[in-house]
DNA sequence: TCCGGTAAGATACTAGACGTATCTTACCGC
DNA sequence: GCGGTAAGATACGTCTAGTATCTTACCGGA
């Protein structure tokens, strides 16, 4: 198996794939292994062998199992741009921030967005838990800092604009309120292993995000 | 290493445990090893020796890590009883079930929080695909009725309470209002591995879930 | 055009954990 | 006292992680 077989990889006789034609090959191997198998069942072996090379060369590259799977994620699945929506109202611009959230998770087996995001909790708040403990603690957690600054930072932004138009006053809005919909997306997404639906997002802004907001109509 | 200096644990000479004592023996032995090493680093060899037994009597009642832990957490901290909380508020009320849900788990360490429900979630939600994929979709997803339905359960009944109060008109509640504070109670236990402090609970309480109820106040 | 460093690719190996199987022997109920 | 059951010991086979080593292709600089 050492020469001309292994899958749809063309790796012809004694030709050395280098940089980032290599890289690449690697992270489509990666890939493709994780629509296939998963993420628990995808191991480096596999993935060299997808790849046509072996474990070493990822090792070389990544250290581990997350790793390996966010850098295929990365490439394979651009972050959304951080633009602020302008749909001309707060409800319109809400739905269109959990729409972009939840946008291209579709093509993943749950077990996928379950497994990453775990682990990505694990090391994170490992991470965090040791900050935490050798520094001082008047910063907060690092784990929720970063997971909600930039959903902070958004809401702040769609808000704003909401507050132009005269729907509501930002700064009466709690924090624990303006990640509400983004805490309770990324709940359910961790439950179902499986992005919300859009009559989900409907819902779920009509009926829980809006009217915690309306309490903060100015007058 | 046969015969006397394994831990504490009193396994003199010849005696052979038996039943309920071994039995709790085995528990003990699963608790003490999570305690010290965590959900991810417990392993059935480690059990076994510090039990002073071998695997093969762990394996004959549990079947993989997640159900030996879940049987010790069952056995050491009993589930919190059923009981309705009637503290004369919907407020204390609501409270008080927070506050049963995160009781007891101050002990542990994240991991284990992490590890457990975790493994729970995908072991449930395999079931629950398995189950969705094969029957017809009529039914929810198994997952989310099996989590929901004892939050459900309780919040109904505080409410119903509440409206004897005459505080809130019970069928005006959306389901997603009903379980939002489980959510994000479980949803922060999740991110955090650590359980809610009571500041936490009573915000929660206040800025969220309060002001959505009451917009359901009979008039 | 050669030459030397770097990294690709192959292979082998250790270590840990899972899960299974087998065997002896203590205990318990009849 | 006898026989079935399960405790306890031990030994595997397998899988995966991660490391180490070695050869050799490639690339860039002189």
């Amino acid at each position: 198996m050492s020469s001309s077989d292994t899958e749809g990889v063309e790796k012809s006789g004694t030709h050395r794939r280098r940089g980032a034609t290599l890289e690449q090959a690697l992270l489509d191997a990666v890939w493709e292994e994780l629509k296939e198998v998963g993420y628990y069942n995808l191991t480096f072996d596999s993935v060299a062998a997808r790849a046509g090379t072996s474990k070493a060369v990822l090792y070389r590259r990544w250290a581990n199992r997350l790793e390996l799977t966010q850098a295929a994620m990365r490439a394979h699945r651009p972050l959304i741009s951080g633009k602020t929506p302008d749909t001309g109202s707060l409800r319109g611009d809400v739905i269109a921030l959990l729409e972009g959230m939840m946008m291209g998770m579709n093509d993943l087996q749950p077990d996928i967005v379950w497994g990453v995001i775990m682990d990505a909790i694990n090391d994170d708040a490992r991470r965090a838990y040791i900050r935490e403990t050798l520094m001082n603690d008047s910063q907060r957690a690092f784990l929720q800092r970063r997971i909600h600054e930039i959903n902070v930072a958004a809401m702040t932004a769609v808000l704003k604009q909401a507050e132009a138009r005269g729907e509501v006053t930002v700064n009466a809005v709690p924090l624990r309120v303006m990640t509400l919909p983004f805490d309770l997306a990324r709940y359910e997404l961790l439950l179902t292993g499986r992005p919300l639906t859009h009559e989900a997002i409907i819902e779920m802004v009509d009926e829980v995000f809006l009217p915690l907001i309306m309490r903060s109509k100015p007058q």
